[in-house]
DNA sequence: GTTCTAGAAC
DNA sequence: GTTCTAGAAC
């Protein structure tokens, strides 16, 4: 029943019924030929499906590595890599302004570094939460996480409590003091840094 | 992670 | 009345 469908989220296009949980969708979209930018045989870039800036990238390990906690200090190398490999690819953009690093707490499993250009103009841009998580402590910059897992052999990793305070933070221009009231006013404050 | 939408906020 | 956010999704 069409109806019954829709209000479930089980449509065609969804990734549950066929792919597996949505949680799980980031190992589907390292095999989709639509979404690779490039790859070889340690990792794979890809474009994000809901980008939430002009240029959005995530780079991914292809060893099955779940998230930032089960990381290993034999696993330093491979970080490293992946920075490299998104600067690489940023120094291809020389106009435009990247930063590099994990989400504190991902909603999807493996290990994904985000690049992500900072105009964040996109209309995948929407919620609180969006921009939390890209513009406070919440956004790990990859460098940080390197020098972590380097210096102690870990990453320290963040309670969920902490990481749903950081997400519900008031909101704050990243370039200016400008604290709009809600995502619309941001993103239209967001215009006038970009100078294209 | 997104979609949908009820009801809060304006 | 319209805009905007936040919680359920089996």
């Amino acid at each position: 029943m069409a109806t019954a469908a829709v209000k479930s989220g089980k449509t065609s296009g969804q990734t549950s019924s066929k792919n597996g949980h949505w949680s799980k969708g980031l190992l589907a979209s390292m095999n989709d030929p639509n979404l690779i930018v490039e790859s070889d045989e340690h990792i794979v870039i890809i474009k994000d499906k809901y980008p939430k800036a002009r240029y959005h990238f995530l780079i991914l390990p292809r060893e099955k590595i779940p998230n930032l906690k089960s990381l290993k200090a034999n696993q330093v190398d491979l970080l490293q890599y992946m920075d490299e490999r998104a600067q690489l690819l940023g120094a291809r953009h020389p106009q435009v302004t990247f930063r590099y690093g994990y989400h504190a707490i991902p909603s999807m499993s493996q290990l994904h570094l985000h690049m992500i250009s900072q105009d964040f103009d996109s209309p995948c841009l929407k919620t609180k939460r969006h921009w939390n998580s890209f513009n406070t402590r919440y956004f790990l910059d990859s460098e940080d996480v390197i020098r972590c897992l380097k210096e102690r052999g870990t990453v320290i990793s963040m309670t969920p409590v902490a990481g749903e305070k950081l997400l519900e933070q008031p909101l704050r221009c990243h370039k200016c003091v400008y604290a709009p009231q809600n995502m619309p006013k941001l993103k239209q404050h967001l215009l006038k840094h970009i100078d294209n």
